[in-house]
RNA sequence: GUGGCUAUGGUGUAAUGGCAGCACGAGAGACUGUGGCUCUCUUGGAGCGGGUUCAAAUCCCGUUAGCCACCCCA
């Protein structure tokens, strides 16, 4: 054998049998997504890099760290995208989809890339469906993609889950805040965690999120975002809170920073219980539009993420039912096929094998694939122009004439 | 990016530094137009590259990959 060529590192195939969930809960969320009136919108998966520089933050790990980036031929930046948000936004400048008169809902599904260490739930092309609203200026709207991610969740089985929220503020509040926390670091910084040391720098927000038990402690005392927000910010928050109580969302309201720069006011993450990471996450970006060259334009959204949820996620193992078709000699099989290809007309699932083995083996083949209705055509059956039918579940036996073959099958199945 | 653990047929797993074995799977047969049960036979393996040794799955180094924690995120 020749060396085996192999898929690199944190990339993976996804084959027949894990599909079946994705394909399932693919279909939960796009019905659901539809029935709120999202349509689908597709974008490129590689964009010049300077769109997710100026969108998701040049200081951030994604770009800074996780991004793939690399010259075409022409020399022109360019980067697999690490999310989908900043494209959309992208699309819609550019298509000039903005209307004041019409708040649009669209949504998404694909891959992204990230350079990150791979790890179970974790990938370096994993795939995200997403949703973005733009022109949404309320909390209902906030409160509207939470509702519908909780329906998503429920009804592809998940009971437990819970969402995290916080409010990070807008331009006008963010930096007074941001100022005064940096002091109060500063004041302090030689007692926290190395991490929180590289976060004062760079992602100030973050150290509010620290796990450490040292920082939590100092932390108890710092200025809490809560009391900066603007009066603007802080109606905000309480409509989102009143429209996730009329839609009775359970939530706890914490010191989540997402990190991406373009979020404002509301961020959202969503975890299932017992697992560590979160399988959605999202929020306001009110900025965005306007900083990619559209008009201001306010904007929330979403995404989930695929790899973990199916990770999470039963099979739902019940197969769909198919037909084998059994081929024994060469009259059988040109007499035989124009039927067959008359039930794929009709939208019944036929596998038809035609490759000169025993009647034994390809009843092994069956029985080992859990295949349970068996047509077999040899020369019996056709002197009787019919097509014996097994069932394998039982092992009986019944003979069905050409002709009547579609009616029994339509309602039969 | 940092630290740790792991790596044996397709899968799951054994073996003081001394013949790589077992189970399942897969293939053939017992049973030539009838599967499942049973029996027989067959198939196929040390991630990769070095080193130590008379001898390496086993010890050492490197590398690759997976997993775990961190970081970050979906």
């Amino acid at each position: 054998m020749n060396k085996e060529i192999r898929a690199i590192r944190g990339v993976r195939d996804l084959l027949p049998g894990e599909l079946k969930k994705w394909r399932f809960v693919e279909k939960q969320a796009v019905s659901i997504f539809e029935a709120f009136g999202f349509e689908e919108i597709r974008i490129p998966i590689i964009e010049e890099a300077g769109l997710f520089q100026r969108s998701v933050g040049l200081y951030t790990d994604i770009v800074e760290k996780e991004m793939y980036i690399f010259s075409d031929k022409k020399g022109r930046t360019l980067a697999l995208r690490p999310e989908a948000t900043a494209g959309v936004v992208r699309a819609y400048v550019e298509n000039r989809l903005f209307d004041s008169q019409r708040i649009q809902r669209f949504y998404y599904s694909g891959p992204m890339f990230r350079y990150d260490r791979p790890q179970k739930g974790r990938y370096r092309q994993f795939y995200q469906m997403g949703v973005e609203i733009f022109g949404g200026a309320t909390g209902y709207y906030d409160g509207e993609l939470i509702f519908l991610l909780g329906k998503i969740l429920s009804n592809i089985g998940f009971k437990d889950y819970s969402f995290e929220i916080n409010s990070i503020g807008c331009d006008k509040c963010k930096p007074a805040f941001t100022g005064k926390l940096s002091n109060y670091l500063n004041e302090r910084i030689s007692s926290f965690c190395s991490d929180c040391k590289i976060r004062a720098q760079h992602n100030i927000l973050r150290v509010l999120d620290c796990k450490n038990n040292e920082c939590r402690q100092i932390l108890r005392d710092a200025p809490g975002i809560t009391d900066f927000l603007c009066e603007e910010c802080r109606h905000h928050r309480e409509e989102v809170y009143k429209y996730l109580a009329i839609f009775s969302i359970p939530y706890r309201e914490t010191n989540l920073v997402r990190g991406l720069d373009y979020y404002t006011r509301t961020v959202f993450e969503v975890k299932i219980q017992g697992d560590e990471n979160a399988v959605a996450g999202g929020g306001r970006y009110d900025n965005l539009v306007y900083q990619l060259g559209g008009p201001s334009t306010t904007a929330v959204g979403f995404a989930i993420g695929m790899d973990r949820i199916c990770e999470l996620l039963e099979n739902p193992g019940k197969e769909e039912e198919s037909i084998w078709v059994i081929f024994l000699g060469e009259r059988a099989f040109s007499e035989g096929i124009p039927i067959i290809n008359n039930l794929r007309e009709k939208n019944i699932k036929t596998i038809v094998d035609y490759d000169k083995r025993s009647l034994k083996n390809y009843l092994k083949v069956a029985d080992r694939q859990g295949i349970k209705k068996v047509f077999i055509l040899g020369e019996d059956e056709l002197s009787k122009r019919s097509f014996l039918y097994k069932d394998m579940n039982n092992g009986t036996q019944q003979l069905i004439p050409f002709e009547k073959i579609v009616n029994i099958l339509k309602v039969n199945l």
